[in-house]
Parts: structure tokens; sequence; C-alpha cells
DNA sequence: CTGAAAGCGCTTACAG
DNA sequence: CTGAAAGCGCTTACAG
């Protein structure tokens, strides 16, 4: 149906060159070796011909498909397309391209689309998002098809699969000791969603670095939000209202610390001023508040690229040659400075410990 | 490489059906006439052996590939995944996938990546999202490709492709008028950016309303913003400090809304008791907000959807047969009432006019 | 309404 | 280091 130009394929390559379809493709794949002199006369060709390999018939007559899937859930907003910036950097690269789908429904509805995604495009790997990541359902029905597939900041089963990460709480434990070497000792914390691994983590770094500080965290600093602005708000509102009103707060997540800023101009509070606040993840949201949130830069691209690389290099395919430190790839996260964080210098607070 | 379990072709599924693999085919792509006895009986070959066909295969054979591409520029934060959203749902209900790239850097750089996305992936069309959309070197690209492509919201040379839209003048139109029904006299409006045309239509819109009301809007009422957080509570800041006050801020966009909600309660005023604000878009953000916002929600998904569907059709690839209802797609929005908006009873409007 | 043949543009063995 | 042959799993004409 579709009327396109003339299409230039491997064997117009080849005649130009005066070689075999196969030594063009050899030379297409950077594979065996082929002189010098051949590579170029190849390679001239394919310019002047403007040359591209049918991803179709590479894919049906060879074993790779050039294609990398991107599967999810229901990952928060921004969360997709900030991962597909990295994936796709990667893979223009490389010569691959993504192939994105949703799964949606139930439990059984998300094992047939996931069984049936790779059964179709037959993609060389697939990424999974969390939480789909972590139902063990969808983790059988890949291994089952033979496909390889990474992990993004899985949960549970991490022996299930390759995974890539970053270290959520050495984040906050750096974030905490950022809060404390700015001179606070009165800092409330904000849980994120109970469901997931990393509020945990990061509660629990946040937590070490006040013990190791030793500085005391009276029970009602802590509330339990859920990644929402809504709860941050609800969260706040608590926090800012107590007596002994803290001097810094820290919470999970970047829309929580928005909402923490709202409350603080609700009553009547300024932001550093008043009270410091930080978030974590570093999304778009953190910089264009005013003030801009001091937060953890999660590097959700850089772990996009790391976990292209993986299916790519090819490592996935055979367990045996798979390497530990090709299994748990951990990405380093940034802590950004900015002016929701003020240093205390009077040391005010009614009780230090240390 | 990969370990697979043996495919299952299109022979094993005409074998058990008693048929050649032409008839297999046949019913595969709800073609030409085949007996009802014999549909049902590859249909039921087909469910059996949980047959899927090879996409490879097919593209290579046929004239489909079975893919759809989703090509983008720099579109707000979240943008994207909700467009995925609606699109991938129709793509299921079609046996097609979604190819996703971004374009970046120069000019030059974007022509060539788009011509050489079409060119290795052969996808049956398109998508162009803005302002991607309005790069008329792009889409000269695509027309020489002969790939065809629908837009998505384009602001300039219309006549170029097809494209699905929503009515940004009625839709401020309508919101003004809710403002106008509830009360309101002294409406402030903050301007979109203006490199958009969408900023264009909404702010027309709202004047429109505003002129067949007879209501007077001072100059000092309208303040140029640039869609984001930032810019509308510089441009909040002005309006809520004004001697006249106006009693309602219609923001072009959420994120300017939610920006002028923060600045009200800086300025020690009430979301909607003082001072109502209504907002453009439905971004996640405008539910999650306190109060949540008044805005219009953009059907995204649903033009995702209509875009989809035009490609799937075919109706692209035959200008002839293509019909003028089909070149111009206006998805319907909606006004989504929340808390942030409140009926005004005392008309204490000192220029009131009409 | 159904089928036998050819071919889509590559890559995989197998030779040399 | 290079090439001739076969085949990947489908669909497109062409017959009947």
């Amino acid at each position: 149906m579709k009327s396109e130009q003339k299409n230039i394929t491997i064997q117009h390559v080849a005649e130009r060159a005066g070689v075999s379809k196969m030594t063009v493709s050899r030379v297409l794949n950077h594979d065996s070796k082929v002189s010098d002199s051949t590579r170029t006369k190849v390679m001239d060709a394919v310019q002047e011909l403007n040359y591209r390999p049918n991803i179709s018939a590479r894919q049906l007559a060879g074993s790779k498909s050039y294609f990398i899937g991107l599967l999810y859930d229901n990952p928060s907003q921004g969360y997709v397309s900030q991962f597909l910036l990295g994936a796709l950097k990667r893979c223009r690269a490389s010569g691959y391209h993504m192939v994105v789908d949703e799964c949606q429904g139930g439990l059984q509805d998300k094992v047939r689309m996931t069984r049936d995604f790779v059964n179709t495009t037959r993609v060389d790997g697939v990424i999974l998002l969390p939480p789909l990541c972590d139902i063990p359902e969808v983790l059988d029905t890949l291994k089952q098809s033979g496909t390889p597939f990474v992990r993004i900041a899985p949960d549970v089963d991490l022996e299930a699969s390759p995974y890539v990460c970053m270290d959520d709480y050495q984040a906050a434990y750096e974030m905490t000791n950022e809060l404390i070497q700015a001179g606070h000792r009165d800092i409330a914390f904000i849980i994120g969603h109970p469901n997931q691994g990393a509020s945990r983590l990061r509660y629990q770094g946040f937590l070490d670095a006040l013990r190791s500080n030793r500085i005391n965290c009276p029970p009602e600093y802590i509330e339990q939000g859920y990644f929402t602005y809504k709860s941050g708000l609800q969260a706040a509102t608590k926090l800012l209202g107590l007596g002994n009103r803290p001097t810094a707060i820290f919470a999970s997540n970047d829309d929580m610390a928005a909402a923490v800023t709202s409350a603080a101009h609700i009553h009547g509070l300024s932001v550093p001023e008043d009270v410091s606040v930080v978030g974590f993840d570093d999304v778009e949201l953190a910089s264009s508040l005013w003030p801009p949130l001091t937060t953890i830069r999660q590097p959700i691209a850089e772990m996009a690229e790391a976990a292209i690389e993986l299916i790519r290099s090819g490592k996935l395919n055979n367990e045996r040659t798979l390497r530990r430190s090709d299994y748990r790839h951990v990405i380093d996260f940034e802590l950004v400075r900015r002016e929701s964080l003020r240093t205390k210098n009077e040391a005010i607070s009614q009780r230090s410990v240390g």
C-alpha cells in the first residue's frame, strides 16, 4: 500500500562495493575479520546509497530483533517519560528501538499481556519498571518465554533477575547528614507509601543518620505519608502545629515536600527562614517551586541506560557468563542543593542531646 | 542465542486445522471470504496452539509493519506518558505496537533522526507530538519517505497533514462563562507561552466570553506567563497586589494555577474564599493540590486513540480516499468542577459594567 | 471459497 | 578473509 521510494537493499550495497551480500552483512554487524580495504569499500557504498538495513528482515533471519521492550504498570506521573529519555538515548547509539506497552487490569491480565507482548514483538529483552517488576507471576512468564529481562528498582525476590537500582538508604542517610551539618537537630520525617521498598530504605537511612549523630527523634516528628501531595499536606499540618515545631522537615519525595512548603505558607511560616524543607527524587516540580527544593536526584535516565546496555550486550542470554557484577547495578544519586534548606545558626533546639 | 521454546508457526496451525497456510493467513487478517466452518477450525487451532503470528515475518512479507511510531520533541512533563496511555490502549485492541523515539538536537539532527527512524523501523505511520509537529522540514521528510503521519494539536500549516486537536478557544470561552455564572466580574487572566498556538486561542476565548457578557477587563488584569510554575507565581504576585484585586484568576494551565494558589497563601488569602482560581489541562497536580483545581480536562488519551485509529484504518495511505472529515479531528474537552472556584454572591465589584 | 509457488531482505551454517 | 546456498515465517499475486 505504502507508496515508498524504491528500497535500497543489502544487494544494492553489495553490487556497488563489488562484494557479496555476506560481506556487507559482516561489516554491518561489526562481525568477524574483514579486511580494512573491503570494509572501507562497503562503508562507502553504504554512505553513498544512504542504506539502512531492514529491521524486519534482520529479525526474521537472525536471532536478534533490535527491539527492546519496556513494560510498566502504574508508575508515578513523568517516571515513564523520564525513563524513556535515557533508554532512547542509549538505543539510538546502538541501532535499537523501544517498544513500549502498559500492563493493565488484574494479575491474570498482566500475565497474559506480558506473554503476548514477548510472543508478538520478539523483543531481545524486556525492561520492567516498578511496581510491575515485583509481580512473581510476571517474572515467571518471562522466564518461561526465554526472554531476558532487567528490573528497575525491584523490591522483592532480588535473585530473580539482574536489576538496576539506586541506593535509597544511603541517599537518605546523606541528606539527613546534610541537615545536621546545617545545624538542624529538630528534624521531622514524612515516610513514603508503605507498599514500596524505597519508603522503608529512606526511612531507615534517616534514622541511622540521626543515631550515628546521637540525635534524638521524638515520635511526633515521624509522620506516615503516601507519596502524594495531599498526604504531605496532612502530615505537614500536624508537624507544623506541634508545640516543639521542627526546624527542618525531610519528606520522602518531592511531591510531599512541595506540600510541606504550601503548608508552611498557610501557617504563616517562611521556607527556609522558619523551617527548612528537603525532598527526594528531583522531579520537575522540585526546581519550579519557590523556593526550589534541596533534594536527591534520582538517576532514572542513567538507570535506563544501564538496563539497555545489559540487554544489548547479550550478557543476559547466558546464565553462565552472567557475573555477579552484572546482576546488581547500583547507579549513583546526587544531592542537589537549592534554596529550601538553610543553615541554622542559633542552636535553640530544646532537646539537643549530642 | 535466545533459548526459546519451539516456535509455533502458521504451518503448525494449518496442519492442525487441515487447511493451507494461505487460509490461516486469510482468517487471521479478517480478509476475504472464508467459509464459517473453516474459519472456526482455524480459530480453534490458533487457540489450542496459542499461536501468535511472527510480526517480523508479517512485516517482511507484507505491506504492513503493525508498528506505529511516536515521535516527540520536548513536550511538558507527563504529556508523553499520558498520550502513550491512550495510544497503547487502542493498539492493544488491534494487534499494533508502539515504537517510541525522541528527536533531539538542532533542526538538522531532528530531520535526520526522523528519516532514520522511518527507514529502519518501517512503521505503518507516525504520530507527531507538539512542538515537533510544527517543524516544516520534519513534515517534508516524512512526506518524502511516503510514511503517513498524523499530528497532534498542530499550530501551523494545518493543510500539511491530518491532525487531531481539541478546541482551546471554546474551552477557554466556556471556562470564562463558568466564572461569570458564578458571579465573578473582576477576572484576571494569565496568558500561556507566547510561542504556542494554544496560548493565543485560550486568551482569545477568554476575551470573547467577557465581551459577549459585556464585562470590562482592565489591562492590569492581564499578565503574560510561560506555562511554568515560576512564571505563574510572578504573575499572581502582581495580580494579588493590585488595589482592585480580582475575585477570580484564570491561568492558562494548571502549573500556573497551582502557583496562583501558593501566591494567594503567601498573601494571606484563602482559595476560594478570597479569590477563585481556575486552570487548564487537568494534569495530576490539579487534583492533588488543596483546594483541587477547577480546570479543563484536555483529552490527551482520546486524541491518541483517534490518531492510532486514523493510521490503522489505512485512510492516510491514499490522498484521494481521504475525506475532509478525516483531516481534522476535534476531540471534546470537559470542564471539571472542583473546589478552587466558588460562587461569588456579593456583587461588590467596583467596575461591573454589565 | 481455497491452494501452490515465489519472494520479502536479511543471517546462519557450511565451505573454501 | 570471503562467498553460494538455504531458510527465517509470513503475504502477495496468480490460479482454480
